[in-house]
Parts: C-alpha cells; sequence; structure tokens
DNA sequence: TTCTTTTAATTAAACGTTTAACTTATGCTG
DNA sequence: CAGCATAAGTTAAACGTTTAATTAAAAGAA
C-alpha cells in the first residue's frame, strides 16, 4: 500500500502539500496542484482513513445493532438509515446480533442477552463510532441501551424505556384508526377485531385506534367483536370462525400473517373475501401482494422510520438538535411516523 | 475519551506494560497486571481501535457490497456472511447502493453504475477493508468487480464474469431437477414449465434440470410444455392459462411469484390446486406460507452462500486458500450450493 | 563469589495522517 | 525603497496504539 509520503517524494514536496492538496486547503499553487493530482492518480494512491480518523478524531461512522436482519422489517429500517447516512456522508458499521437465530423466539427471557449488547456496543465505542442506532427484532422490556452511554444512540421501531435516548416508532394509534376508519367508510358496522399478543403495546394502540375510529363514526364498540390472536397465521385460522360467529362484514386484522390464517378459513369453507366478508391487514409485508383478492392493509414507514432514527441521531452527533422534533410520553422522547393506507380488494362496500 | 496514556500513569506504569497486559503478552508480574485490570475497570477505558489497526495495520474488517438491501434474498445472505464474520472476528462494514431505489428496475443500462461500484470500492478500500463481498439484485453482464482490485473479492449470489474472484451461486441445475423430479415421483407425467426470462442464466439452468429429470425418468421432453414467464406474478397468471390448455397435470414455476399467478388464475377459473392440478415453485420466499394450499418450493441456500463466500474471502485474506473447494467454468471459479426442496401442499401424488 | 540467564519492566520509534507554527519568496503600497 | 501582506511551501508535533530494543534487578549456575 503507497503512502502521502511516496507520493510527496516522487513529487519533491513535503507531505503537508500533498494533504492539503487532497483536502482543498488554500496556499497551494495550481502548477503543483496538477504535478501531485497526477502523481496521485499514476501511482494510484488510496488515503489512509484510518489514519486520518486517528488524527482527526473522528470517523464519520455509526454503529446499527440489528437484532436479527432476517426480520421483516429490518432491512428497510436499515435502508432509511444508510439512505440518510449517504446524504450525510456517514458510515454504518452493522452489526447482525442474529438473536433469533441463536436463541429462538424465546431469546428474550436469556439474561446474557443485555451482557451481549453491552459487549457490543462496548466494541462499537472501541472502533470510535459517534454514535448507535438499536433495531429491535422484539418488543421487549429490556432496557437494551444502558444509560451510562458515552456516545448518542437512538432506537428505530421499538421503545428505549429510557429518559435518554429518543426512540421512533409506529403511529399505531392512527394507522389502526386509518384502516378502521376507511372499512366503516365502505359502510361497515359490524367490524371484528384479531389482535396480537396481549400484552404488547402494538396490541394495546391498534385497539384504540379501533375504538377511537367506531367512536367518532358514532358506532358502539361491542368487546365480543374482540378476538385474540397472537400474530401467527394460525391464530388468524382459528379466530376467523369465531369471528364469523359474531356475523361481522368485516375483520381488521392487527397483522398481515393474521389475515393470511383468516384468508384460509375463509377459502376452505367456500368464502370470498371482498365480497361475502371484507378483510383488512396490517404492516403491509411481502405476503399481502400474493393473497387472492390482494389484501388492504397499512404500509409500516420502515424506511421512514430508519431514516428519522438516523437522522435524530446525526443531529445528535453534531450538536444541533432540534427540540422541535421531540414529544415525550412518560418522559421518554418518541418520534411516531405515520403508516399509509394502501387500498386494494379485499375490502369492499358493503 | 480516556487513553492508555492516562491508565499508564494512575499505574505508574508504562504504557507499554499495560498494552501488554492488555494482548496477554508474557513478562508482565501478576501484582501490576491485577492493579493495571483494576484500574482500566475503575476508569472504564476502552482501547481506541482505529489507533490500534493503524498500527498493526491490519482491522479484521471485509465491506459488504450490497446493491439493494430490501430485495428478498439479500438479508439472508448478509445473515450468513455476519455468521461467518463473527466466528472468525471480522467486522462487516456495510454499503447498501440502493441501486433499484436510485434508478429503478432499468438502472443497469446506466453506464455511471460501473462508475459509482468502483467509487464505492475505492472508499473501501481506504476504510482498509481486507475484502469485498458483493451481492448484487440483478443478474447482469456488467463486471462490477474490477480486475485490478487491490485486495481479495467475491460474489455471493451471482457471477464475477471473472478469472480472479470466485462466485457462489446456487446450483440451479440441481435445484430444478429437484423439484421436477420429486413432481415426477408423485406420478405426474405431463409437466409444464413457466419461465424466468429468456436471456437469464437461471432461466437456462432450471430449464437444464427440469430436462435431465424429464430424461432420467425416460419421460419425452415436449417443447410445447415450457411456457414463457419474466418472473413477475403477472406472468405467471397469463402463463397458466396456457399451460392448462396442454392438459398438464402440473407446472413447475421457475419462481415462487409466478406460482403466485398461477394460484389467482387457478382460483378464479375454480380449479384447486394440489387437487385438480400440481403447483411447484421456486426460491421459497416468504409468500410461499401464505399460499393456500402451501407451496411446494425449492429453498434457495441463501445463508450458505453468504457464509461460504463469506468463508472463501477470509481464507484468501488469511493467504490460504483451500483449493479443493474450486471448480471452475470457462476459468471462472464458482462454487455451488444446493437448495433444499421444501414438500408442502401443493403438489400431490396423481 | 562471579557470571549468566530469566523476569519484569521501560524507552522510543513507528503506523499514516493533519495542522499549527514557521519560513521564504514575491508582489504591493505609499 | 523600506515595510508589509500575501502566497506557497516546509517542519515537526500529535493522534493512541504496538513492539523491538534496551535496562535493571533477581535468580541460578559454576
Amino acid at each position: 500500500m503507497i503512502t502521502i509520503k511516496e507520493v510527496a517524494k516522487e513529487c519533491n514536496v513535503s507531505i503537508a502539500t500533498v494533504s492539503n492538496i487532497l483536502n482543498n486547503k488554500p496556499n497551494v499553487g495550481e502548477e503543483t496542484k496538477q504535478k501531485v493530482l497526477r502523481v496521485i492518480e499514476e501511482m494510484n494512491y488510496t488515503p489512509n482513513t484510518v489514519a486520518k480518523n486517528l488524527k482527526t478524531k473522528n470517523t464519520r461512522t455509526i454503529g446499527a445493532l440489528i437484532e436479527d436482519i432476517t426480520v421483516f422489517c429490518a432491512p428497510e429500517i436499515i435502508d432509511g438509515i444508510t439512505n440518510y447516512c449517504e446524504q450525510k456522508k456517514y458510515n454504518v458499521l452493522l452489526i447482525n446480533l442474529r438473536l433469533y437465530k441463536k436463541y429462538g423466539d424465546d431469546y428474550f427471557e436469556r439474561e446474557d442477552f443485555f451482557n451481549i449488547v453491552r459487549q457490543e456496543i462496548r466494541e462499537l465505542i472501541s472502533k470510535q463510532v459517534e454514535g448507535i442506532i438499536y433495531v429491535p427484532a422484539h418488543e421487549r422490556n429490556l432496557k437494551c441501551l444502558p444509560d451510562d452511554l458515552a456516545i448518542p444512540a437512538v432506537m428505530a421501531y421499538g421503545y428505549t424505556r429510557s429518559k435518554k435516548f429518543p426512540s421512533v416508532v409506529v403511529n399505531d394509534i392512527q394507522g389502526a384508526y386509518t384502516v378502521t376508519n376507511y372499512i366503516i367508510q365502505q359502510g361497515h358496522k359490524r367490524i371484528a377485531v384479531i389482535t396480537g399478543k396481549d400484552h404488547s403495546f402494538h396490541t394495546k394502540d391498534r385497539l384504540l385506534g379501533y375504538q377511537k375510529a367506531l367512536y367518532d363514526n358514532k358506532i358502539f364498540y361491542n368487546p365480543e367483536f374482540v378476538i385474540a390472536g397472537d400474530w401467527s397465521k394460525e391464530s388468524g385460522y382459528n379466530a376467523a370462525a369465531k369471528a364469523i360467529e359474531k356475523n361481522v362484514t368485516a375483520i381488521f386484522c392487527m397483522n398481515d400473517q393474521m389475515a393470511g390464517g383468516v384468508y384460509k378459513w375463509l377459502m376452505e369453507t367456500g368464502k370470498i373475501v371482498g365480497k361475502d366478508i371484507s378483510i383488512a391487514g396490517y404492516d403491509d409485508r411481502d405476503v399481502s401482494l400474493y393473497m387472492n383478492p390482494l389484501l388492504t392493509t397499512l404500509r409500516l414507514p420502515l424506511h421512514q422510520i430508519g431514516k428519522k432514527a438516523c437522522e435524530l441521531l446525526i443531529n445528535q452527533i453534531e450538536g444541533d438538535v432540534k427540540k422541535d422534533l421531540y414529544n415525550r410520553k412518560n418522559g421518554e422522547i418518541i418520534i411516531e411516523e405515520e403508516g399509509e393506507l394502501k387500498i386494494r380488494d379485499s375490502v369492499m362496500p358493503l
């Protein structure tokens, strides 16, 4: 590998001059500049960023801690992060924790989870990253960002449970409201909802949005229409029968997977989605474009979440925190991004 | 940020001693060792990896150039890469080129694509990565890895078109063979195949596998059963009608998306998949688990591809290249990974 | 005892940059 | 023409480590 020293010698100038040219500093003559540039080209010299970083004490690098990159929401969030970083000329050091892979679904019981994260954070800091974005795969109560962290950090698509670090999340109340309201606009009044896991804040917020939409449209909320699911396709399949028993004309599923289960049940019992009964999903995963009929659902603003989280982080790194972006819930700084209703063919006018 | 110097001063030893302790070097007394370790803990000292890297001239970092991380195969390939890197204690610097996002589907027409890649590679080298893995999103003929590259590189899930860099790809002939052979084992003889785009090497290889399976089972190859698709769901939908006209009892779709289109057509015409006609897909995307009935398909060995590519790369970096891993096609070093048949409910005995 | 080896440590150079401080030559002003 | 700016460089220190070379003291061998 050829260094600035060798370029300097070749040009009969000092290394400072070469450095100045590389960094567009003033006080260098046009003639020498051209010569040096030519020699750089000829020798195929590439500056050593690690030396530069050591000297300048900044790396323009952020660390992205991803719990599991194969989880459906991760790639789009990362895409948002890299999008913003590209604009701001930051680098991203990606850590794929592979938590699902290592421990399976129940890993969050593990005690050492917290230690793994702490260790990874140590290593990122040792690599002089200037900030950290954490992207969870599961919702959970563990505070994965330690409060004594020396650099800025933000959470994308989850709560930090900390007054120190902001989080950027989906506005689930608004999302569920949008979906339910759309169903109502199509003339439906008897609308079942298949929920996610009981204790989940996603479930709570989406239920709230469902209720608010009913309320705003002067439709009585009937608790019997709320059917428990657990996010899985199977739970959707099982819930479908219960919903139909209640004589509803539409079902709002709190995710697309459960909607898939509902489709299956309806198909097996000879009912036609969109005609006999309307179905709406939530998330807008790939699947929704392969269901027949196409699933009407709410697109999660994943790209925006990643981008906004990154924006927040870089603002913090660069010290210009825009307070007006902030709102707080129980002391925690929370930014909410809104999903977008994808109107397709599974919800039809009554 | 606290440095080794401050730790040394606090302990009344030289920085060399602290360094030796940190790196488990010999010639340091047990007593001082304990003291230094305690002080490190107390002061919460974290070594500066960039300084270390500058001095030792290695970074244990590889660059991963991803054309588009939101493409369905990317996350699993990356998961394989990070899996291997974790084992070998390497880091990965992820570059998401976002090529789809920037230029849309036809970006590969662009002339500047090659320059973008070259520029990114320059920057990776400047960051002292020790090797590069390239993960394409589209197949194409551009040679994205320049032959004058100063560090090792490998391609994961695509061909390098270079005698210098190895590529790790899916063994499509074997894959299509496995699927077709399975269909035949279920008693089918009249088997249509819906192809991908015409010029694609995936299409060619999968067709070869299909033909070989027929041949091995002493079934005549009927060119009329080959129906042109273009990978899209719509093309599958359109191809379905043509396949049914030929009175086939099974259809092998060269990807899951087209299988989705076939499902749609069959559903609309009142035919039941798995009963009236058998369908098999290829890829095993998420969708295949949401189709009714569940799609029988070939799982792409994406994780293995990423992992193997990474293994190859790190072997090269560390200088112990295992020649026995290698086989060549037109001079290009190609490693093939085998997919796995996922037997589900869309192919049934005749 | 004296000489040699071993152990535990220190010193200082080096890695490839940036940058503040300095030097020298040139041009401009009054 | 002296005095002063300015332009175009150079010098050398510094960033936080590692490591080869060196030293000093203690232990062992003759």
